[in-house]
DNA sequence: ATAATTGTAACTACAATGGTTACAGGTGAT
DNA sequence: ATCACCTGTAACCATTGTAGTTACAATTAT
C-alpha cells in the first residue's frame, strides 16, 4: 500500500500556514483548501504540533508555523505523520522457519537492504524544505 | 502503511528456488520455509511468473527461476508484487481546492518531490541482485 | 488410473484510513 | 459575564488492502 495521504495533507497545511500567515488559519478554512473534513485537519495539525512544527492555541485559535519554513524539511513532516516507526517502510514476513537456511537468515539479510532503500528515500525528503515547496507552489501558479 | 510483506516473501521464495534448485519446490515445501499457507505462496509465485521471473508448471509442478540469479534485481521483484503502480508510493490527497493558490498547485509540486524520493528508493533496490541476497544469506549462516 | 500439485475462487478476520457527528472546554470580543 | 467561535478528542462508520484458510477443477508424472 502507498504511504498515507496524511503526508501530502500535512505539507499542504504547512504551505498554507506560511502563505497565509497573516490570516486566521482555522481548521475549517484549511479544510476548505485541502477539501476534506475539519476534523481530519485537526488530527494532522495535532501530529505536527506534537513534534513542534506548528503552534496551535485552543479556543479561538488557528495554527501557525513554529519555525521558519526554511528550517522545516519534509523528512520531519514525514516522520511526524507516519504511523510506522522509522525502519519499517518494508514489512518483513514473520517467523520464517529457523530450520531452513533461508528462513533462518532472510530477515537479517533483508533488513540491511530495506534499511538502505528506506534511507535513500528519506534522504531525498530531507533535502527539501518547506521554503522550496512554497517557492515552487507560487512559481507554478504563474 | 508499510509496503506489503509480499515483497519479503517473494525474495524469500526466489532465494529458496535458487538454493534448492535441485529439489522439487512445491508451494507446500516453500510454505514450510516461509511459514505460511501454500496458497499465499502460489499467489506470489503467480505474480512472479507473470513478469517472467519464474517458471511454473501446473499439475505436479514446482517452480524454478526463469533467469540466473545474477540477472534478477530486487526492483523487478518489487514491481512484480506491488499493487500500486510505479510513481504512487506516496498517496496524494485528491481534489484540493482549485480556488486556492496552494490547492491549485500542490499536487504538481508534490509530484516532483515524491517521484524523486520514490526513485531514490527504487535505485537502491535495483542495485541488489538475487545473487547477492543468496550470498549474504549463506554467509550469515556461518 | 492414481496421487500429487497447481491455479483460482470464495470466504474470513483484521488493521489502517479517511470521513463524519458530537461535545466538552478554552478564548477573545463585546 | 456572556456569547459566538474554535480546538481537541472520542466514537462510529464505510472502505480498502492484506493474509490466512478451505475447496475444487484442471493438469501432470508415474
Amino acid at each position: 500500500m502507498s504511504i498515507s495521504s496524511r503526508f501530502a495533507v500535512a505539507i499542504h497545511i504547512l504551505a498554507l500556514l506560511d502563505i497565509n500567515k497573516e490570516g486566521r488559519n482555522t481548521s475549517e478554512f484549511i479544510a476548505g483548501s485541502v477539501n476534506t473534513n475539519p476534523v481530519v485537519i485537526r488530527r494532522v495539525i495535532g501530529l505536527l504540533g506534537k513534534v513542534g512544527l506548528v503552534h496551535t492555541s485552543p479556543g479561538v485559535g488557528g495554527a501557525s508555523l513554529a519555525r521558519p519554513p526554511r528550517e522545516i524539511n519534509l523528512l520531519e513532516v514525514y516522520r511526524a505523520v507516519q504511523n510506522d516507526p522509522p525502519g519499517e517502510l518494508f514489512a518483513a514476513h514473520d517467523k520464517p522457519n529457523p530450520k531452513c537456511l533461508v528462513g533462518r537468515n532472510i530477515q537479517e539479510t533483508l533488513d540491511t537492504v530495506f534499511k538502505r532503500a528506506e534511507s535513500a528515500m528519506e534522504k531525498e525528503l530531507a533535502k527539501v524544505t518547506l521554503d522550496q515547496i512554497v517557492f515552487d507552489l507560487v512559481r507554478a501558479d504563474r
